[in-house]
RNA sequence: CGGGAUGUAGCGCAGCUUGGUAGCGCGUCUGGUUCGGGACCAGAAGGCCGCAGGUUCAAAUCCUGUCAUCCCGACCA
């Protein structure tokens, strides 16, 4: 019996100060979620659902694709994290607990040290292999700032599966279908979506793709190529050296002039006329410890992982004022490689230009027309921009694209990074202990959720896609006094019932337009008003969330309606 | 953690400059009139003015500290 007058869904009228952006504003406007504390929130019985619906898609695509189901502790020893290390280099964004004894906890932001642990202790030959195991779970991380309700939560739900084979031809294969099954699961879910090339980031190994659901408010930017399939993270799009568009024959004279107060590209351009693109900007980095200079193009930015990925560092961070004065003899905004004593890393695009402007190491004074080669030399020229809309496309050299999306999957080959500091090992077919070889394959089910909302809602609410609409249908009869809409909208909700349709009965004493803007609001596919005058006729109103036309239906045909335009829109 | 802002009723806000009985709208409760896109009338309940100190005859208001929340940056599902 599902009754909106005793459904707890408490809607607010008006948007909560704390809310920024549409899935967060709707979800508590909507009465889905109320927070605890930052980043930690509790789900009501709407929220719930649309959870559950989503865990159940994924769950059975995992199941299809080999996947077995645990539950592991969310509480995990100290010394796990001690044996891989990450006890230290998983640093504040750890939430970490005592017993009694003093002894130290995790709350697991993730499991690969209690999954390598528990399978290392239990398999042991090549015939057990390959192993997939997932869990669905809270997961904690003490972000630095939680933000956007459920898109950035310290506390959050997570699919997490871990793959474990004897070699990296069947690593291969776990990864396929892992692969096939996120797009299986975003497709099932009827969420527009996107496969992207991703960097690896610190859980490591090499090969990894996420999977952005798209949306203008999304915090990732993609790249993506109109003419082949190509698609990268921002992070990760790489870039091709373009010849320089004017190539002069001429290396011209080196010249010193003086720009006094002059410290930005802009103020270049602005006063000097010198194009952002005939300028070259110098950053310096503190790679664990050693100061490192990197240069590009003035209009380009840095792309800070790909810096960290070539030199393979394990913290890095812009250098501050001081220490690159004392290297360099001057501030921010007079910095150039000419000169410079330091390791240069030099963007692709800097070997090409030619007879370009940078900081002469001397507060308040440039250079013109420097060369590379002549004028300084790169410890190394490799690709350290971000790429833009309209870069050549990597694969095909096309214009590339942009656009963005909402992180919510990301797919990993680790390799043996954990069970060689786990000790997961096996017996080979050859009698040969091997390290077995890992996967790690990750679904933000609340973030999903939030997600989902964030891409499909207009301005009265959220417009659940089918699969994971908390219910299907809402029945409204327009005034809950007048009895024969009372008993035709009962009727109804009985016939929906027997056929197992998730219906939400509005039985509450409130006047249409609440009903109907609650109903907007908590995004329900399918609205059936019953009235007045067409309810004389035997007919009802059917309206879907998505669209403004209305339809009238005969009573005896409601059930049939309904039923349609739920098979019609469960998959795509 | 750096920068910016905000904490007053369930939600949204005013009051603070210039100290003197804590207010408004929505929501909630009661009664009545209404009833197809957030009704109207009458009445009511609901506040350690984030917390702790200080100044003062007197503090929501001024001062100090502290905590929390939100936004921008680095991190990530």
């Amino acid at each position: 019996m599902v009754k909106a007058s005793q459904l707890f869904y408490p809607t607010l009228r008006e948007v909560p100060s704390e809310a920024e952006i549409a899935s967060h504003q709707l979800l508590l406007r909507a009465g889905f979620i109320r927070k605890a504390t930052a980043g930690v929130y509790s789900y009501l019985p709407l929220a719930k659902r649309v959870l559950r619906k989503i865990e159940n898609i994924v769950r059975e695509e995992m199941d299809r694709a080999g996947g077995q189901e645990v539950m592991m502790p969310i509480i995990q020893p100290q010394e796990l994290w001690e044996k891989s290390g990450r006890w230290s280099l998983y640093g504040d964004e750890m939430f970490r607990v005592y017993d009694r004894h003093e002894r130290g906890f995790a709350l697991g932001p993730t499991h690969e040290e209690i999954i390598t642990t528990l399978v290392d202790a239990d398999v042991h030959s090549y015939r057990n292999l390959p192993l997939l195991l997932y869990q669905i779970q809270n997961k904690y991380r003490d972000e630095i700032r939680p933000r956007f309700g459920l898109m950035r939560g310290r506390e959050f739900i997570m699919k997490d599966l871990y793959s474990f084979d004897v070699d990296y031809d069947s690593l291969d294969i776990s990864y396929k279908k892992m692969h096939a099954a996120y797009q299986a699961i975003y497709n099932r879910m009827n969420l527009k979506y996107r496969v992207v090339e991703a960097d690896s980031g610190a859980i490591g190994g090499n090969e990894s793709h996420e999977f952005m659901v798209l949306a203008d408010s999304g915090e990732c930017l993609v790249l993506y190529c109109e003419t082949c399939e190509y698609a990268a993270n921002v992070e990760k799009a790489q870039c091709n050296a373009v010849p320089n568009p004017s190539p002069v024959s001429v290396q011209q004279e080196i010249e010193k002039i003086s720009t006094p107060g002059l410290r930005t590209i802009q103020d270049l351009v602005a006063n000097l006329g010198i194009p952002e693109h005939e300028q070259v900007k110098t950053l310096l980095y503190s790679a664990d410890g050693d100061i490192i200079a990197a240069v590009l193009r003035g209009d380009r930015d840095l792309n800070e992982i790909k810096l960290k990925n070539y030199l393979g560092a394990e913290q890095l961070f812009m250098a501050d004022e001081d220490s690159v004065r004392e290297r360099c003899g001057a501030g921010f905004g007079s910095l150039g490689p000419v000169g410079l004593r330091l390791k240069i890393y030099a963007d692709l695009e800097v070997a090409q230009m030619q007879n370009f402007s940078c900081g002469a190491n001397e507060d308040d004074y440039h250079f013109c027309n420097v060369n590379m080669g002549r004028d300084f030399t790169a410890e190394a020229i490799i690709d350290l921009r971000n790429a833009e809309a309209g870069d050549p496309c990597p694969i095909c050299s096309s214009g590339l694209q942009t656009i963005r999306g909402i992180e919510v999957g990301h797919i990993f080959k680790l390799g043996t990074k954990y069970s060689d500091a786990m000790g997961a090992s096996f017996i080979n077919a050859n009698g040969e202990e091997k390290p077995m070889i890992m996967g790690c394959y990750g679904i933000g089910v609340s973030r999903t959720m939030a997600a989902a909302v964030e891409q499909n809602n207009d301005s009265n609410g959220i417009i659940w896609p089918m699969p994971i609409a908390p219910y299907h249908v809402i029945i409204i009869p327009v005034n809950a006094n007048k009895k024969e809409q009372m008993e035709a909208a009962a009727d109804i909700y009985k016939q929906l019932l027997a056929e197992g349709i998730e219906v939400i009965l509005d039985d509450r004493d409130e006047r249409a337009g609440v009903k109907f803007k609650d109903a907007d609001l908590i995004g329900i596919p399918i609205k059936i008003t019953i009235g007045p005058k067409s309810l004389q006729e035997n007919l009802v109103e059917v309206k879907k969330r998505w669209e403004s036309e209305t339809k009238l239906v005969p009573m005896v045909k409601v059930v049939n309606t309904v039923k349609e335009i739920i098979a019609a829109n469960m998959k795509k």
